[in-house]
RNA sequence: GCGCCCAUAGCUCAACCGGAUAGAGCAACGGCCUUCUAAGCCGUAGGUUGGGGGUUCGAUUCCCUCUGGGUGCGCCA
């Protein structure tokens, strides 16, 4: 819609350039839609931001403006107010030929073109896969699921992959528990209690009995000789004990089988969750793979090459803090093992060389502490480190009415996603995580959230999607004719009509605005609008009316509305029934 | 202690990278169903944008400071 003033108001700077009033003509000129309708249907301020380089006061300049502005069929008037605005009013046919634009892109109605060939590499989720998904995830797995779509949609290419951490410390914790719970799946008692560092959740249990049934006792000798877990005062060096142990008594291939029982499941678990969720990813990849394949051997040998590194107390170190960061950090450890942050280095730099033009990690806000780190590896690797962009997605606090519901996956005391969605639905499920910013801490009170489920926002904005086309249906039962050809949309001259149509050309720019800021709130918060603006419409005025022409027209608008609520839907991952 | 994030109506949140009189939803109060779905609409009330300074035509937005929350500071992942 901006198109419509901004056109004319390049020509009337032009002009004032050429006669000597301002001294350049800016490169980028940006409209506000005034929040009150006395102030037109778009704002410049243009002559506020050149009066001080023309000499002259701001409303002179407007006025000077406003005179070399060209005769344009869009625009009806243009006043200049307040301190210096210059205040466009459309000519209504501006605004209802939206309805024509909608209706003739349909889906495709708001798609940008900003992207030009860029190749967007987008890493989200990424949990460990010790546990199923809980609520915690689903935020980040439903932001960076619309954030995906919202690129796309903006005219980026995408490529969203999951980074499994397959390695390390935490899976080995979890092959541990599922061994001690296939020991009690054999029915034999562990000599000691249920250690308190190994996970506790039922799903280990499943994993377990799922193990029992296919090796039978085959894993049973291993309990034999090992150490007594009551006999550390600290809960890590007992569950590393164990660890040790298994590994020892079991040798590469069976530990493997341990692990991997643990692991595929879960892994499995995750993915048919997020499928169910509407969140799909082009790739999971696989730590421990990055590690056999000698990245991140060959990715600390770089840093090396590079003069980055340097060894202490029979450790490798990685000179973080020649890039600013708080200290340096540990490469390998003194066992000779790589560090997580090794892998991480590895991963990143590997990224770098599968030809993405830009970069997104979606982290848990708690792993902000991680952000320099990283930006030196790439630094010092020498690749662009500001072509990776790191969006914090803080925690999801969940609620039972005023109580908060602690959660941790160790002791499996967790909330679910699965729970969640099958307690309020995908579609509201979605909308909610996206309803504010990434940066807000969201408290998602579930009592409130089953108590009150037919409140919900997302079956408000639904309602007026379904509302359009049950107009159809009753249209058609009173054996109405539809409009065969795009009608004559001048019939719109009601101030709630135009003002709808004003809404539609938002959706564009909104568009653009969410996927540039990466804010899929922002559509949300559109829709919201949009339904309402809708609402108030379908109230106050009768849309199947007895004369053909303006019933088209008003049907016509009423299908346009329907088909940007839809779109926007869409990149939010939810549902646009037509019935409700 | 140091770093990062945050603080807006009673509650949950917006505010288009500095714009005009800070907006929605819920909760509260009062209206609207013999008329296209009342999962809706209309109206009323609700604010010193945590406090205090500064920058300028103009600040919720930028800078400083204080207060109060969150989070991070491992040879864990």
């Amino acid at each position: 819609m901006k198109h419509f003033a901004a056109e004319s108001l390049v020509q009337a700077l032009k002009t004032l350039h050429q006669q000597g009033v301002i001294p350049e003509v800016p490169a980028h000129l940006d409209f506000d839609r005034p929040r009150q309708v006395e102030h037109g249907d778009l704002a410049s301020n243009i002559a506020l931001l050149l009066a001080r380089s023309a000499g002259l006061p701001p409303r002179n300049l407007a006025e000077r403006i406003r005179e070399a502005l060209p005769d344009s069929p869009w625009i009806k008037r243009v006043e200049v107010a307040g301190p210096g605005f210059l205040n466009f009013f459309l000519h209504p046919v501006a605004l209802q030929r939206v309805i024509a634009e909608v209706l003739t892109a349909r889906k495709d109605f708001g798609r940008q073109s900003l992207g030009l060939g860029q190749k967007i590499h987008l890493e989200f989720v990424s949990a460990n896969p010790t546990g199923p998904l809980h609520v915690g995830h689903g935020r980040g797995a439903a932001y960076g699921a619309s954030l995906a779509e919202l690129l796309r949609y903006a005219g980026f290419e995408v490529f969203c992959e999951y980074y499994v951490n397959d390695a390390g410390r935490q899976m080995d914790i979890l092959a541990a528990s599922v061994f001690l719970r296939y020991v009690e799946a054999a029915r034999q008692s562990l000599p000691w209690p249920f250690p308190a560092s190994a996970y506790r959740g039922e799903y280990v249990c499943e994993i377990a009995r799922g193990l029992y049934e296919r090796e039978g006792k085959g894993f049973l000798f291993a309990l034999e000789g090992a150490p007594d877990l009551t006999g550390y005062a600290d809960g890590d060096q007992a569950i590393d004990a164990l660890i040790a142990h298994l590994k020892s008594v079991l040798g590469e291939e069976a530990y493997l089988r341990l692990h991997g029982a643990g692991l595929q499941e879960i892994l499995a678990d995750i993915h048919a969750d997020l499928e169910d969720f509407g969140v799909r990813f082009d790739h999971w990849y696989s730590e421990r793979t990055l590690m056999a394949s000698g990245a991140v051997h060959a990715a600390v040998q770089a840093l090396e090459a590079a003069g980055f590194c340097y060894e202490e107390q029979g450790a490798l170190w990685f000179r973080s803090t020649a890039f600013g960061d708080d200290k340096d950090r540990v490469l390998r450890r003194e066992n000779g093992a790589y560090t997580y942050f090794a892998s991480d280095v590895a991963y990143h730099y590997e990224k770098y060389q599968r030809g993405f033009t830009g970069f997104i990690d979606m982290w848990g806000a708690d792993h902000h502490g991680y952000i320099p780190r990283v930006r030196a590896s790439l630094e010092a690797l020498g690749l662009a480190s500001e072509r990776l962009e790191v969006l914090l997605v803080q925690f999801a606090n969940l609620y039972r009415g005023s109580e908060k519901v602690s959660m941790s996956t160790r002791a499996g005391e967790f909330v679910t996603l699965r729970q969640l969605r099958e307690e309020v639905g995908n579609d509201a499920a979605r909308f909610f995580y996206v309803l504010r910013r990434a940066d807000q801490h969201l408290d998602f009170d579930l009592e409130l959230a089953t108590r009150h489920s037919e409140e919900n926002p997302v079956y408000y904005i639904q309602y007026a999607h379904a509302r359009v086309h049950s107009l159809h249906r009753q249209g058609s039962e009173r054996g109405l004719a539809e409009a065969t050809e795009l009608p004559d949309l001048t019939l719109l001259t009601e101030p709630k009509e135009l003002e709808l149509a004003a809404l539609l050309w938002r959706f564009p720019e909104q568009v653009r605005s969410a996927a540039l800021d990466r804010e899929p709130h922002q559509i949300a918060f559109y829709l919201k609008d949009l339904a309402a603006s809708f609402h108030t419409y379908y109230n106050a005025t009768r849309i199947l009316v007895e004369q053909p022409q303006l019933r088209w027209a008003r049907m016509a608008l009423a299908d346009a509305v329907a088909q940007t609520l839809a779109n926007g839907l869409a990149l939010l991952g939810v549902s646009a029934p037509t019935q409700m």
